[in-house]
DNA sequence: CCGAATCCACGACGATACTG
DNA sequence: CAGTATCGTCGTGGATTCGG
């Protein structure tokens, strides 16, 4: 963490092609983790498979709609499995790919990050207001 | 990664508290680093300080006022810090705060996983268009 | 039960113009 | 130079409805 040497340009990824243009994929994933569900999802799929109106009963305010549009994306990266059970009424089991429990164990890291640093940020953002307040007297 | 013990109910977070209601942070930190430009602009106060128009240059394709609400927003967080000089014309200079250090090097992991796997994630998205072109013919 | 299609509200973002 | 203020645009996501 404090060392030195990782400010050094011996980095190994270059920072202006974080940009959404070109062909950068690194803006992508992380648009599709950040998006209103997907780590909802992920976070849940982890070590077992739920069916739609599972997941959708586990997290609450999804709509039918955002979920399905979620699902759809996270399918499409490689990231969840579909299986479709030929039976009635409809069955599908969604299930995380090695792939997704890849990024999974990776995000654990951000979220554990948050945990560990949220009061501080609390604290900042209240000595900004407060300084805010300030301005206005 | 592939221990199975990380699939116990032992993990230290409850998935549920991932959603914005409620007394949350980590999806506000989440959104946060995800935003369009913040990730940009702590990848490049990494090690450096740098001033308003310095960022300005090297983010290429944001406005000044985006910049200027992205970093209040980092500044609120204490993220970043803001330092202004009394000299005219005016100078202010912006740089990572030791908790915007932390927050850069576990973002960094994202990034790597990013990079790792964008191969895999282009092949699935391939596949998966396959598919449903098939299913319109 | 699963999910696609349509419509609409709201917030984020960009462009522009203006201050200290 | 370093912002703020105002306005218009656009995409995302929610509600609802219909189909397989």
């Amino acid at each position: 963490m404090d060392d030195p040497a990782s400010c050094e340009t011996t980095d190994d990824y270059d920072v202006r092609q974080w940009d959404t243009r070109e062909g950068c994929e690194v803006r992508q994933i992380l648009d599709r983790v950040a998006d209103k569900w997907s780590l909802l999802v992920i976070a849940l799929l982890d070590c077992q498979s739920l069916r739609f109106s599972e997941l959708r009963r586990e997290i609450d305010g999804v709509s039918q709609r955002m979920l399905s549009v979620t699902l759809r994306h996270l399918e499409r990266d490689g990231l969840v499995s579909r299986t479709v059970h030929p039976v009635v009424p409809p069955r599908v089991d969604y299930a995380l790919t090695p792939l997704g429990r890849t990024l999974h164990e990776t995000i654990k890291a951000l979220v554990t990050w948050t945990e560990d640093h949220q009061r501080e940020i609390a604290e900042a953002r209240a000595a900004y207001d407060r300084g805010r307040e300030m301005m206005d007297a």
